[in-house]
Formats: C-alpha cells, sequence, structure tokens
DNA sequence: CCTCCAAAAAATGTGCACATTATGCATCGT
DNA sequence: ACGATGCATAATGTGCACATTTTTTGGAGG
C-alpha cells in the first residue's frame, strides 16, 4: 500500500525521466475526496472556477487525474462542466433549490407510505432513540450536532427500507442541497425543529399515512419558506491553494464504486 | 460541422503523422449513444465483456475515446467496471432487479401524495387520454406500443409535477429496469394491465391518497410477481462488431448535459 | 474615452507511447 | 495426472506532447 504523500513540492521533482509517478489506484480517490468535502463543507463558493493546471499544482498529482475527476464531479452534476471551458461551482436559483427541497419531500412521502406498512417495534425504538439524541444536542445548545443530526434523522427513515437505490438516490440529493444550503440558507436556522421530527414519528406509530405525510410536507415547506439568497456568498473563493492546504495524503476510506 | 464517418477502415490510416483526428465534440455522444442503445435494446447480453481495443476498432475511433465512455456509463452504474479489468454488462441479482422496481414504487408513492393536492381538469384530461391511447392499443393488439404506452404512463405520472430532478430520477430507475427486463421479464408478459393504470387516475380524480397509493402497489406488486429468470439470456454476446453494424455516423440527437 | 479587432497567452481536449496489471499457457515438480 | 509456477501475451492505466479553443492583452480607429 504505497502511496506518495502530494506535498507541494513534488512538482518540480523530475530528474529521473524514468521512474514517473505512475500506477496510482486509491490517489484519484483523495482528490476526488478532498475536493468533495470542500464542496459540502461550503469551502469553494458558488462561481469558483476549477482550472485544472492550478490544481494539479496544488495536489501535486498530474493535470488528467485532476481532469478525470472533475469530469467525474461534473457526472454526479456536483460541479457544473462547460466544453472547453472548464469546470465551475454550480450558481444555483433559488428555484434550482426549491426543485431539490421538493424532490426531497416527495421521496420521503413514498418512503413514509411504506413504512407505515413495515412499522415495528424495533424500528420505533430506533427512531425514538434518535429524536432523544436530537432533543440532548438541542438542550445543550450544541449547534453543530443538532444540524448533523438533523439531517441524520431523514437518512435514518429511508435507510429503514433497507433498499440501497433509495439510500442513494436521498444521498446525492442532501450533498446537493448541502451546497446550496451554504448559498442560500442563514446559517443558524438551518436545523429542523424536534417538534417536527417527533410527529413525523408518532404518526407513524399510529400507522396513519395520511398525518405523517402531512406532517412531512409542512416540516419541508417550513424549511424551504426559510431559503433566501446568501449575499456574501456571492464572490467566487480566490485562493485555492487555501482552500486545500491542510490535508493529509490519504483517508482511510476506500469505496468499491 | 465535420464529422468522420466511423467506418471499420479507419483504423490502419495513419499515414499523416500530422493532422491526426482531433477535436471532435459530438464523437464521444455517438459513440455514447451507441452502447447504450445497444444495452437498452438488449443486444448485450448480460455479463458481456467490453474490451476497450475491440471496440476502438469497431467505431473506427481512439481507444481513449471509448475509454471515456465506458466510464461515464460505469459512473451511471449501467456498466460494471473493475479496475484494471475492464467493463463488464452487469448481471443483476433477482434482488437487484426487485430493489430497482421498490425504488420505483416508492417514488410512485411519493408522486401521487403531491399530485393529489395538485389535481385539475387539464391535467386529469391530460392522463384520461393517455388512458385512451393505451386502450386502443390494447384492443388492436399492437404490443410495442402498448409496453411503450405503458411505461409511459408512469413517465407522464412524475412529470406532470414539472420537477426535472424527479424526472430524472425515475428515468434514471426506468432505463436501468429496461435493461434488467430483458434478463428476468417474460418477454410478452411486461405490459401493465391498462384497468390499474385507470384505477390509479380514478383515485386521483376523487384525491384519494391511500387509495391511490395502494393501487399503485398493487400494480407493481404485479409487476414484480412476474420477474422470472431468463435462462436464453445467460451467455454473453460473442460478435461485438455485429452489435454495432448497422450504425450511421450520427444520430440527431444532442445533450447539453 | 470607448469600441473593436488581432495577436499572444492560457486553458482545455486528444492521440500516442509506455508502465503496470491481469491472463493464458507451457513447463516443472510432486 | 494434476496442481503450482514462471514466462509470454494481451489489456488497462497514465504521463506527455501537441492541437484546438477560449480568454486576455495591446493597439489602432472612431
Amino acid at each position: 500500500m504505497t502511496c506518495r504523500a502530494f506535498g507541494p513540492s513534488y512538482v518540480g521533482m523530475a530528474m529521473r525521466p524514468q521512474r514517473i509517478g505512475k500506477a496510482n489506484p486509491a490517489e484519484d480517490e483523495a482528490v476526488y475526496q478532498a475536493i468533495l468535502r470542500a464542496l459540502l463543507e461550503g469551502k469553494l463558493k458558488a462561481g469558483t472556477k476549477l482550472a485544472e493546471t492550478p490544481l494539479a499544482s496544488i495536489f501535486g498529482v498530474s493535470r488528467e487525474r485532476i481532469r478525470k475527476v472533475l469530469h467525474r464531479l461534473g457526472a454526479e452534476r456536483r460541479l457544473e462542466m462547460i466544453p472547453n471551458r472548464g469546470a465551475r461551482v454550480p450558481r444555483p436559483t433559488l428555484e434550482d433549490v426549491r426543485r431539490v427541497y421538493e424532490a426531497h419531500r416527495v421521496l420521503e412521502a413514498g418512503v413514509l407510505s411504506q413504512l407505515v406498512l413495515r412499522m415495528d417495534e424495533v424500528l420505533l425504538a430506533r427512531l425514538d432513540a434518535h429524536l432523544a439524541e436530537e432533543r440532548a444536542a438541542a438542550q445543550r445548545g450544541d449547534r453543530a450536532a443538532s444540524v448533523r443530526l438533523s439531517g441524520a434523522f431523514h437518512v435514518h427513515l429511508v435507510d429503514a427500507l433497507g433498499n440501497p437505490e433509495l439510500s442513494r438516490m436521498l444521498g446525492d440529493l442532501l450533498s446537493r442541497s448541502s451546497v446550496m444550503v451554504s448559498v442560500y440558507e442563514p446559517a443558524a436556522q438551518s436545523i429542523c425543529a424536534v417538534d417536527e421530527h417527533g410527529a413525523i414519528v408518532a404518526a407513524l406509530r399510529d400507522r396513519d399515512l395520511l398525518r405523517a405525510v402531512a406532517v412531512s410536507r409542512e416540516h419541508f415547506l417550513h424549511v424551504e419558506g426559510r431559503l433566501r439568497l446568501d449575499e456574501d456568498g456571492a464572490a467566487p473563493t480566490q485562493d485555492l491553494a487555501a482552500v486545500f492546504a491542510g490535508r493529509r495524503p490519504l483517508r482511510g476510506k476506500l469505496r468499491s464504486a
């Protein structure tokens, strides 16, 4: 498992024409994860141009490797690819964001329609436990944990069906709305009210599909209603090198695709 | 709009070292569509190995171009990519197929939950018109049209919401089940019963979500219940050249991605 | 001073050569 | 005779050089 570190000092070391840096199975993944993470954490503002050559220097890898990763992110709709003009961080319309939220809302309604048929004590207990966690985080004022747990609730719901297809769909949706949130959502308000999550679970306990869907819908409309254009995020990121500065050679993760 | 034809006789013509065949914006798309179409039409049986070099010869393009297309299809989960071992047409498990169908079912339940809130005369009229088409095709015994219209019904339902995200999700799902169907579904039976479609529309007319979801669910379970392993499709395709034989240089289609 | 245009500079796209990895096959050993 | 092993062959992965396209720049004309 040899893996070259990619400190910024690698670029110029081409002393030997042979032994070019080839055969790196996991380096693609490292670069991919680094850029994806920067996107999800909102370090890359909307509209930022991601040129191939600078990124290649920053990561200390060849341009084609960056190129491949960029195109992959484009295929996943996380970057906007324009032929002959490179990759940019998408600048979603308010309507785009609404569409993603609506899609999530619709998907969750479908999930609920299945869940009311499959509800059992085990699942209920798990959801209750999650609600308790959420309440605890809210009570002690842990904002970061609240945001994280709030999103995790919806993930729990789909995962309960045990269908990888559906879980993946929601994952894509969430990752995209995460990016969008950094542009449109007032930072402090992005927490779902725990009461609403509790109401959904209560409706599921009663196997009341109509109520569950209604509550879920209302819940999403609340979140959607809070969407505002964040003017601060209008300016693209300038210093790309700073964004990817403190990054380790490789994260233990590995996905077999 | 110059576009080289890709007859099989191009491979060897490297007389001039300069003027290498570069800058072809739409050729990727042509190859992509050709392979995708072959997949959807079931010409490529499950388990078939898609090697880069032979495909490059067949299409008369460079290997890297084939390579890019193959990886794109892999990212879309339409091909199974194994590192250092190339691309194969996936051989889905019966459980895989069931998962896709279940995902479709869940998604449609969500769509219905939105539709009951948005139902109006215009939409109802459109759905009724579609049902009429389906019945007409069934009465005159047009099997091809029946299959096509039967699938189109579900597409109509999502499209009615006007959310591109949701439409795209269903599109992906359908295209994947199309491939799977060729392996698992007895050819003649893949038609949804019109009565069931009609029952869904009737429930929508009454804005009865519970009934609509129940009917839709039942409808999908019928289809899922008919899934059988088709042993004939077990053998991989041998002659790749034959599959892509009668193909024109370019199809009028063009997608801006 | 602004606009328009052409040439230079930079960035993206692509074929090619070669490294690396997998596979088929003959040979050897038990 | 059968399985393991090493070599030859084929297939995939990658850096590089260069073509093409886009963007920037600098200057001429209105």
